[in-house]
DNA sequence: CGGCGGCTTGATTCGAGTCAAGAACCGTGG
DNA sequence: CCACGGTTCTTGACTCGAATCAAGCCGCCG
């Protein structure tokens, strides 16, 4: 019903609409149809769950602010993280495109995150309406699934410190896309080492070492990118797999997290 | 154009047309259609390539006969393997819905292939016609990316013995998708080192312990899947993540591959 | 028959895991 | 404001799995 939002709902919604656009969702009536759809959760607060496995549901998960993470735990009791979710992306979009409870995959809040949902069949009408919306979360899965696979390169042919960086640098970028510019790390080294297939022990080490060649610092608990550019060549990370969103997208805004 | 295929093209495609209706491709004309656009392309060889990184392209390439795989080489010279296609499988999806000159995926032959191409006019023309089809294929996706996560858990997390041993039952279970029953692999050492990110030489001594344990044996040069009990239970292997998809094709046809 | 690519085997090295103990940091409540 | 308890991070000692190097071997194709 809502095609005028109101002013902090709008204000709420820029990361996703920013990444919808980016994503090449032109019209923004669409825009705004999907936003309507959307029902605000309370709030999740750090290293809760947003969302467990195996469960059932009559709508997808739209991360609006925070950082969160996609994981699956082991028997052994390890978990791994497969990607880690910003501002404006989806988090369960295989559930509403693949019929079963997805797999053991859940979703784990890293800084403290607002969510909101859309029942299933509204999107399933926003598709039918906007045949564009479609083609856009298509682009969603296929980016993500890209990410993945440089993810595998680095986590299964690198050496640690190659794939801490290596992390580091896809954090940043992915934060740029939705228009997030910040040199903070929000994940934990257990966040990483869980990332990285690494233990938290190593990933300590390999942290001093990023120190000792002034590529991080500490700033209290929380690490913080002290030099990008080299950090990036050590990893061998160069973005371009987002260089096709990096062309839709109004690229110099920063803006800085709260 | 073509709606009425003739008996020899029908033939060929069977294993396409499996998998599309494994994906919820329900309506035999739109099937039809879809092979109707398909060209194919002269045969390709053993470890020859079938799609070379960068260049752009006109058409998404299918694969309809034999074993391919997509992987990317690293600066270093080795190769990863992300993925196995088998017959029916689309080989650049990406291309398509991705408008970026695919990263630096390429696809390889592991047997001698037979391929086929669809342009990409075609394609989106035969989506506007069949919406069914957006979802079948967004649904593609989606599996793909489900499947390299759980390959993700394996390379990351499990010892060698278990993770070749994941990679042999996800190559049984694949085939079986599209209707291929086969105890023979493929693929040599050397394919499956790259997949699962070992050393050839690591990979022939797990081949060793496999066949110590009565799991695998040779046949001349191939390797041969003994006891896939024990192997899928070796390597925590469930392929739950596919169970949606055999729900819905008649699951116990066996072909024989050539 | 020769030669080549894929597989095998052994010797050695090294990166990263594990275990264990201690330190720094954080939020909490007295 | 400070003492407390729980995370998270750090450090060291030790172990072990897998990479690498280097030959030699088998099966295959020309």
């Amino acid at each position: 019903m809502t095609n005028s939002l109101i002013q902090s709902e709008r204000q709420s919604f820029v990361h996703l609409t920013k990444r919808l656009k980016t994503l090449g969702m032109d019209s923004q009536t669409a825009i705004e149809s999907v936003l309507g759809r959307i029902t605000m959760r309370p709030g999740v607060n750090k290293a809760e769950d947003i969302l467990v496995p195996g469960r059932a549901s009559r709508h997808i998960t739209v991360l609006i602010a925070g950082v969160a993470c996609l994981y699956e735990r082991v028997p052994n009791g390890s978990r791994q993280i497969f990607s880690f979710r910003y501002p404006g992306d989806f988090c369960d979009l295989n559930r509403h495109v693949l019929q079963e409870t997805n797999s053991g995959v859940a979703v784990a809040a890293i800084t403290c995150c607002s969510v909101g949902t859309i029942a299933h069949s509204d999107l399933d009408q926003l598709i039918r309406q906007y045949p564009e919306l479609g083609s856009v979360l298509w682009r969603a899965s296929m980016l993500e699934a890209s990410i993945l696979r440089k993810r595998m390169l680095s986590v299964s042919r690198q050496p640690a410190l190659q794939r801490v960086a290596y992390l580091l640098c896809e954090h940043l970028y992915q934060q740029e896309v939705v228009g997030i510019s910040s040199d903070l790390i929000p994940q934990s080294q257990l966040d990483l080492a869980d990332a990285a297939g690494l233990s938290n022990v190593h990933v300590s080490r390999v942290f001093k070492e990023l120190q000792r060649l002034e590529l991080m610092s500490k700033e209290g608990r929380v690490m913080k990118v002290r030099n990008r550019q080299r950090l990036a060549s050590l990893a061998e990370f160069d973005g371009a797999y987002l260089n096709m969103l990096r062309l839709r997208s109004e690229w110099q805004v920063k803006i800085d997290p709260p």
